[in-house]
DNA sequence: ATTTATTTTGAACACTTGTCCAGAACAAAT
DNA sequence: ATTTGTTCTGGACAAGTGTTCAAAATAAAT
């Protein structure tokens, strides 16, 4: 073998090269998936256009690929099937919908008008991407049935009860409000939305009223000796 | 032509026997009609029980055909597609569901127990039949997407709507509060649904305090006079 | 008993579905 | 320039879809 000897002197320099030979294979594999996961998330958003159009039930992996030029393997290629697709979609977009109601909420808004701007920002919400927020309304209802959507289902649930409860601590409602405040915005949100899609003009107005109705309703009750302005 | 001649007797008599032939015929149609569409109720509890262990998206006729016995030919006979089957299963289903809330709302309870027994009643529903909610969830949900089922749903929510009302009514609450009251229950209702399903055995104790938590509230605000029993 | 009308069946049809996979295209490393 | 590894394509496949329809079974009427 005309390996050479290894000396001590031989063996730290082995030592190193290999630390570094690991290292570059390293950021090597952290680029590939970081590529990965782009690639992933242009597919996602692909899918998103196709999904939002027509729904968990009706669309096809043909659809996505007719609308968005992206091959049927390809979608294989990065998506183990079908649901892990869809799951992946509806994590990525009600992230960005946190994301942007927490910037509202961290804005230099006072604490007075927060609730006003909070309302705001779900009715722009709803006017840009109710096609998109029907969907989430799809798969929660699918996940009732398919156990594959029950995880990211409570998962986005409970970012949503996080996010109301960030928005009660900043106009001095108790937290433990949070979980109620939560279900009766989504009630309305689900309902004015559907109001909005069916074409109705007023339902955003009507639902931007609901909302500042309902906070005033539980800071009133949570702070009888302010009056009721009426 | 062995036709009698026509004399004003024969004339009359004549009158007379048809008549009681479009009356023969009218009663036969009716009968006809109410067999048939009793069929078609037997159709409809049969598709039920298919739909709601299935979902919409996930039930296909031949899954129907199978869990009940009925052939594929029989249900396009007795509905005119898949779609008017499902809208047929989801109107039956809901309008049972609000009459027996409004048998608790018309039974002899006190007003003051009145809020405490409907909770009680949505509790029941939960518990007896939270696989066929979950279809309404479903149902409603596509009709996001689906036109077919926009109407239906539209129909079921006023009726809905309305039987909170009742409520309301009976417990002195105002009827501009229905809509509200009706958007937090109904957001209520579907999460502890959904944790019911999970498997969450506490989910209903939680259901109905959320429920009594949400009438006392609206009432205290309402009628600020009367202290807040905590 | 025979004709007529209604109800029921299930095989057949055309079409869509998710998934797979052999191989082309491309990139990276030697 | 060649090998090696990764990315991407799109045709093929089996299974499943809603719907149709000729024919069988049953009921009603004559």
């Amino acid at each position: 073998m005309g390996r050479r000897r290894n000396t001590h002197q031989n063996e730290q320099a082995d030592f190193v090269s290999k630390l570094e030979k690991i290292d570059k294979l390293e950021t090597k594999a952290r680029k590939r998936s970081a590529k990965r996961s782009q690639r992933k998330d242009e597919l996602a958003a692909a899918a998103i256009e196709a999904l939002k159009q027509l729904g968990y039930a009706r669309t096809s992996l043909r659809d996505i690929t007719e609308l968005s030029g992206v091959s049927v393997g390809m979608l294989h290629y990065y998506f183990d099937d079908k649901t892990d697709l869809i799951v992946f979609c509806v994590r990525k977009y009600k992230t960005d919908f946190v994301s942007k109601l927490d910037a509202v909420l961290n804005g230099k808004v006072a604490t007075s008008s927060l609730a006003g701007a909070f309302a705001d920002g779900l009715c722009a919400s709803i006017r840009h991407d109710a096609e998109i927020h029907r969907l989430w309304y799809d798969i929660r209802s699918q996940a009732l049935f398919d156990a594959s959507f029950s995880d990211v289902v409570e998962e986005i649930e409970e970012e949503l009860i996080a996010l109301v409860s960030r928005l009660f601590k900043r106009i001095g409602l108790s937290a433990d409000l949070a979980l109620g405040g939560y279900l009766a915005l989504d009630g309305a949100f689900r309902f004015y939305l559907q109001k909005h899609l069916a074409g109705d003009d007023a339902a955003l107005e009507q639902f931007h009223r609901h909302i500042t109705g309902l906070v005033e309703g539980l800071t009133a009750q949570a702070d009888p000796t302010v009056a009721k302005s009426h």
